[in-house]
DNA sequence: GATGAATGAGCTTTCATTCAT
DNA sequence: CATGAATGAAAGCTCATTCAT
């Protein structure tokens, strides 16, 4: 490897670096001050960049939590939703979505812990961020449908979504501020599972 | 009564009032804006008074919510405390959370929305705001005597508490957004109610 | 007077004055810079203020300018248009037109040369700017239906109107950058209008 | 030719053409959004050219205003200069003078726009830029000493030249707005120059 | 206690320019 | 020579807060 190769190369790992770099001091930083109280400056002033850098990135925060969003979560939302159609009964359904629900909060707490806590900020300026935590609507519609299907029990559908919705986020979101382990992880998709069809169930 | 007493008398009665005329102003755009995208000078526009009057009532836009919270919501977590201390059973306990939740949520919806959706700027700043929604650790203790003293079942105590915060949030959230009637909310409590302990149970 | 008096007069007087204050400065760098390179930073740089002072004043560097222009040139279109109306030959109708403009330029010379020296900033942004150099459409119209009433000679009537604009702004022109007398005015409002008469009746 | 033949082949004529491109993409802007309005970032991105491509040509976004002026208008100033030398008497002063400008206009007509609309910024930084509407001092050194030698009428210097000026101006810019023909054009010299003629005789 | 003009820190963003490749 | 990412100065503008009245 000669001079030049040796050059481009450190040229080419820069500039694919300052796009992480700024991802990561982004998701840092959303996370400790919320993304609505995140300014640009912040984002960089976390990095070693000049502030017109950032620019030639993002045009605004906004992109950067979009751009941390399409690393990580961009499948979720996808697969939650094709996996409900293929259940055939409450249990199924129910833990079709807690199951990766669950998996997506401990492969990525960050992006699950800024979701999570700044859900309002995420839905103002998100059309598509596939997250079930913002798929309700959706949910309620597969609901419906397993309802008449027979599928599922016959319960009010906004209550139904709401519940699933309300206790995978708790149960997670308890579970990753505690970091615990993959055996905690496979015990809490048990216990919300469980506790979701009983309840469902009884009423 | 001439022009100039009209005024003095219509002054003096404002000079009372500028403080709540301040909240309900505040109110009003955390809820449209959320509370960290809110500024004092949004307030202060959404009323009649001058920028400088603000600084006389409050320091920060954080004293507002403060006081807004203080005005109408300083009594739920006392009560949810004190109720709870006094089940003797599982029904009896999440009964004992539900209502009182309910009826707030209800009696003080725009508060409870304004808290419901911005979770994490009011946790930010809050050391004494008593609502259900901070008090996990309360409830938590409360959950691990009663799991001593045998009145509840031997569940794990996050989770225990976790779900009775989310499912009683989530739905009363449902609730307010679809501002539902006194009906819909006693429906909604006894499904609340069965759902949790029916849960729990069968954990 | 009193302590107090004295304290009320001064602020309202400051007051008056940094809006004052500011438009002076601007005219000033408008006439250094030129008006599209001239920066609101500009402006308040060339004053005492504090940068956020400007806002509360103006919106907009543009806004000082027009402020600039309403404060002694909002009339002399008017006055133009009134007095070419009443003309009865040519001699009259041209020298209905360099009189005033003569004046204008001599009263207001700074203001006159911004103008003179922006005209296409000037025409950019400002639909009401009523000066000699922006209404042409509207000496043409008189121009016109001056042929058509036999009062003007029957001339192409966009050169009629371009050579009273230039001819008129480039004599201003001459005579504002050498600060001439009112003499020179005078003998320049006679050489104006006899030389326009004549070249036109000569055509 | 294969493949690589063909794009060196291109990139060196591109290395010929580079100046020319980045003058055109120059002119162009400078017609739309005027002198001093344009960035050097604006005529690059009229371009397929890199940023850093400008400075191997140009050191600012004046020199490429020069360059454009340089290509065309060089002769232009000399030519004028040069005519009125011979002139024998007041009508072929002033036709030496409107014929080739008027011309100049014609056949360079984004380039004259430019100038006319920006005299502004043209003089500002132009030192060399050899229009006449730039050129009244030579001008009116000639207008003296065509006086002295009786060859011109004896009329204020100031005023003679700023006639010439202003109405060829005046009336070149109106044709070229209106994009005229050729036989417009030599009417408009007969005009132009008899309107001077005679408006100079007259005073 | 009410007022609102003044303040200057601090934000977003664009720009001219450099320089390693 | 061409490239385009990096830079940091500087623009427009908003804000919380003060303070003379």
């Amino acid at each position: 490897m000669n001079k030049k190769d040796k050059k481009v190369s450190k040229r080419e790992e820069n500039k694919k670096n300052n796009r992480s770099i700024i991802i990561k001091a982004g998701i840092e930083i959303f996370l400790k001050k919320g993304i609505s109280q995140t300014t640009v400056r912040d984002i960089i002033r976390n990095t070693d960049l000049a502030s017109g850098t950032f620019y030639n990135y993002f045009k605004s925060k906004e992109e950067v939590l979009i751009a941390a969003l399409d690393e990580s979560a961009i499948e979720i939302g996808q697969e939650l939703r094709a996996r409900r159609k293929k259940a055939k009964n409450l249990e199924e359904f129910v833990y079709s979505q807690i199951r990766p629900f669950f998996d997506f909060a401990r492969d990525h707490s960050e992006i699950f812990m800024i979701m999570s806590s700044n859900l309002n900020d995420v839905q103002a300026f998100s059309v598509e961020t596939p997250m079930m935590t913002l798929e309700l609507e959706s949910l309620k519609e597969d609901i419906i449908i397993g309802i008449e299907e027979k599928i599922l029990p016959d319960v009010n559908p906004d209550y139904f979504c709401s519940v699933i919705q309300s206790v995978a986020e708790g149960i997670a979101f308890t579970l990753v501020r505690k970091s615990m382990s993959t055996e905690d992880i496979d015990s809490a998709v048990k216990f919300c599972t469980n506790f979701i069809v009983a309840g469902i169930r009884s009423v």
